[in-house]
DNA sequence: CGATCTTACGGGATTCGTAAACATA
DNA sequence: TATGTTTACGAATCCCGTAAGATCG
């Protein structure tokens, strides 16, 4: 019915009325509704012309429902009961009582060093929901573009009408051999030193296998094997079948005690870790606030927590 | 809580943000709301801005709900379904209070149990006025047709364009003679236990004479007097004059101590009392509680009120 | 007469519509 | 550029509180 929209009906008027219903005096609701009782009997009145009937029958000392105002007051009492209600799980949501965040990240990161940050917010907000997508990077970025996740972090920057990207961190590459491997007697190995070595890949099509070979251009890389997964690029090394490259956010694979690390400072070989979101959604409020949890971890990411790991080992 | 009283929140607001939310432009939602759509939109914020959250991620070209707008969608969704219900609810009770019936019935109702029906209707309802048409099958559903009456009862089933009827009750048929007839010795009687008697009948018009005389064709009963009164009949089985047969609902007619009723089961000696109404028009709110109340008697009638007056008779 | 509801009236906030500015595909 | 949303602003309305009036026990 149309009828709603004409009628001005507000939580306002249904309060009062039931404050009336349930005191019975025009002063005490007025009192309880926070209101002059003048202005209380007009607001009753108000409601008795809105809704065509009169709801209580009132003399100046007696007031008391009317056969429709019962009726009306087990309604009106059901309504209110629906507002609190519906306000209730929205303040529930901006409380991050309820709600659910969907991220879509590198599974580097997702292995690295994100279940740290999403145990210490699982642990403020027990009754958000987490999700994990760990997909390369394209993957990432088309979760968030079919809005199946709130925002992505992927090792590449997406500027289009529809998503947004922002930089995150920066992720050096480190060169990894068996311990003992001659490449290491190099201080500071540049492209020109590792050539005359075997080489472990990831395969040619995975991003930092492209950075590497970017880098690496136009010197040739002595490649005997090539792989997908980087645990076994990782049983690989550490049998000696060649040395690698790969980015700081995976040195977690190499934890080893036979394996050495070595930072490489080449011209462009540096990883861009961005933020993506899509441009024509918000993020939910819980999504917000883990956003600015991840802001807060950045710092930590970038310069201690990958590498501080394996200072230990880069120096032994 | 106290939140709701300082909750400028009202129908008017929950129907906007509907619309909006169902559909997905600020323009239309603001048509129908019938709102200028500057107006809607600054309505839109407000709400936004009591509730504290986006309800809408927006540009100029496209409008959707946030994450904490749907939350809040369901909710409105249902308050506004409860404002629905109790509005209605009050405007029905303020209905019951100025409204009026009017009904076409048998005479044989109207004398029967529909006075009792009438009696506890109008005590709980004293404000309605009520109205009996008594007429033949025939005008009952002409009154219908006319408007004349909200429904009729009758003893026929009419199924057209403008008028609609649900079986109602059946009325099975009844012998009667005076008592210590020599009719009354057979156990079962049938129609050729009957020929051989007098008949008092009502006129052959009578739809009560067109079902008897269907059902015992092609035998001819021996018709000494036709009435058009069942009254009349009464009087002249009891003078002695002959036996009849009459359907249950009238038997009223006939309790009296020298008159012995005995049920008949004829093949298709069964009159069908039908509900009519109008396709076309559906039943005042008055009207559609009578209907209500008139369901909950149909049991009675059917398989007490009437045989059940008669068993002492039969029986005696 | 006294407690209580209703009416009268002025100030202040809210809401509306028109017109112009702004944004995005 | 064209469509659609937001901002700006004046006018009408609504709502509230104070003060005076009316009513019933």
């Amino acid at each position: 019915m149309a009828q709603i929209s004409k009628t001005r009906l507000s939580a306002h008027h249904l309060r009062a009325f039931v404050n009336l219903a349930e005191l019975n005096s025009f002063t005490q609701a007025a009192a309880a509704s926070h209101l002059s009782q003048p202005a209380f009997s007009a607001l009753i009145q108000t409601l008795e012309g809105e809704l065509g009937v009169r709801l209580f029958d009132r003399n100046t000392r007696h007031v008391e429902l009317t056969c429709e105002g019962q009726e009306f007051h087990a309604g009106a009492c059901r309504i209110l009961a629906e507002i609190e209600l519906a306000l209730g799980m929205v303040r529930d949501r901006m409380a991050l009582r309820r709600g659910r965040i969907a991220l879509a990240v590198l599974p580097s990161i997702a292995a690295g060093w994100l279940p740290q940050v999403l145990a210490n917010f699982h642990a403020e907000f027990p009754e958000i929901s987490l999700q994990v997508f760990d997909l390369l990077s394209e993957d990432c970025v088309e979760h968030v573009r079919l809005g199946k996740a709130d925002m992505a972090i992927a090792a590449m920057s997406v500027s289009t009408p529809q998503l947004r990207a922002e930089p995150f961190q920066t992720d050096d590459f480190f060169l990894v051999a068996r311990e003992g491997h001659p490449v290491l007697a190099v201080q500071k190995p540049q492209p020109r030193d590792l050539i005359s070595y075997d080489f472990v890949h990831l395969s040619r099509n995975s991003s930092v296998r492209q950075y590497i070979d970017a880098a690496t251009f136009p010197l040739k890389m002595r490649t005997v094997l090539e792989l997908d997964q980087l645990a076994s690029v990782m049983g690989m090394v550490k049998a000696g079948l060649g040395i690698t490259i790969v980015p700081a956010l995976t040195l977690f694979h190499f934890q080893h005690p036979e394996l050495v690390t070595r930072p490489l400072q080449w011209h462009g070989l540096k990883r861009a870790i961005h933020l993506i979101r899509r441009r024509d959604r918000e993020l939910s409020v819980p999504a917000q606030v883990f956003y600015q949890r991840l802001l807060g971890h950045r710092q930590h990411n970038i310069s201690s927590a990958s590498p501080v790991a394996h200072k230990r080992k880069t120096n032994a």
